[in-house]
RNA sequence: UGAGGACGCCAGACGAUCGCAGGCGGCAACGCCUGAGGAAAGUCCGAGCACCACAGGGCAGGGUGCCGGUUAACUGCCGGUGGAGGCGACUUUAAGGAAAGUGCAACAGAGAUAUACCGCGGCUCUCUCUGAGAGGCGUAAGGGUGGAAAGGCGAGGUAAGAGCUCACCCGCGGCCUGGCGACUGGCCCGCGCUGUAAACCCCACCUGGUGCAAGAUUGAUAGGGAGGCAAGGGCGAAGCCCCUCGGGGCUCUGUCCGGCGGCGGCCCGUCGCGCCUCCGGGUAAUCGCUUGAGCCUGCUGGCAACUGCAGGCCCAGACAGAUGAUCGUCCAAUACAGAACUCGGCUUACAGACGCCACUCACAAU
RNA sequence: GCCUCCAUGGUCAAGCGGUUAAGACGUCGCCCUCUCACGGCGAAAACUGGGGUUCGAGUCCCCAUGGAGGUG
């Protein structure tokens, strides 16, 4: 990956403030907002002036470590495609299983669910 | 060599690239520094801190419970005493009081806090008379039941027996000795008491409640709406009226009782006063928020927990919540696991790799 | 984060420290019926785990595990 674009510097950055904001927000993203599930995953996604994604891994998938990772995962993917994406809100939801998935497997699991739900600008 | 026993430590490392949070510098781009644990966990104790309550006293409730020390404090820790376990090194222990009182002790057993089923013994009577049966008496050694049967064991003693007597032992009590003390050791014309207080309880000591979603500041908003009830009694003062001159009635006012509410268990007590019901409203930012009973090193005192002194250090502070991804090298290989106000403990989870000991036992060799 | 509570057959549940741990629904077997249902008889099936106190713990004490609720 490294040396193929050597010119123009991707921008790879995922600063806090694109991330979703208070516990309200989220309350009104699953109201709106559209859902899109896959074997381990949620999406949910509102059409929205600008880009805030939140991440969301409940209690039942095991103890704080491991919902640490799992939520680290999801953000360190997402960043990596952040300026692919449509502007709006979303939220990404660990199931139950996703503590067993690996990280690769992860990754290709959400690039098909983003695919799906046609989240993706045509251009990228 | 094997099997153990104490004590202690680490919790993958390094490099490259892309990222995240906080701080500092900079107009900015950006740069530099820092960035989870030994248990951060469970929330089982103890404190700090904050607010609420609080004249004081009593009761209730809760906690602790061998002794001494340590600490800000503790149910922690250290050292000891007694008990239990182990051949031993050593481990472990909620360990005050049952002689203040109450309760409970199923089943079994004759009897469970005082009893006599079998038995043992002699006495009287009867019979088919070396024996058997009946009656009443003595007895608690033996049998049997039980977790426990009123000290244990031996000898004397006796009709048979019994602390009935004696020696030794056990326990209790008293005295003396050593120890700050728990307790140890010794002595006695003393006594022989079931167990249970993690049953009620007694004794000694401690103890307000709520918890950072505590709370503070600033700004915005609000400063509410609807309905019902506001009763009763005693005493005193004043005014008016009636009057058989004893007094009675009405009005107003003060006070007390009563009522309601607060003092977040209750009472005395104390404070406040119109009361009750329903509906509505309670948001945001900043602070609290990390320098602290702090950490490291050395020395001092102490068996130790710990303490004192000197020097050095600053070591996460988020607010949907920061440590990740990819690659490479080393490696036998990463378990349990993520700060949320902060400390001191306890408890629980944990792969693997180590260190150390004038430690113990067994076997072998010398 | 803080606070509180609970745990007994598959489910709902009662249970003074003392025989073999009630009861209901469900399950299984037998009977009844032409068959099913109803009904009758019977059976299997449990004290969350580990320590402790006690002669004896589902019950009392401690620790853990799991679950539920409250709190802006």
């Amino acid at each position: 990956m490294e040396g193929t674009r050597e010119g123009e510097r991707r921008d790879e950055r995922f600063p806090r403030r694109y991330r979703l904001g208070s516990n309200r927000n989220y309350r009104y993203v699953y109201r709106k907002g559209k859902s899109h599930p896959s074997r381990n995953l949620v999406l949910i996604y509102l059409k929205g002036r600008e880009l805030k994604i939140g991440f969301s891994v409940s209690g039942k998938v095991g103890n704080a470590v491991t919902r640490n990772r799992v939520r680290r995962w999801l953000r360190e993917d997402v960043r990596r495609l952040r300026t692919q994406l449509k502007r709006g809100k979303y939220v990404l939801i660990g199931r139950q299983g996703i503590a067993d998935v690996s990280h690769p497997a992860l990754t290709k699991e959400l690039q098909k669910l983003l695919t799906r739900a046609n989240v993706l600008k045509e251009d990228a």
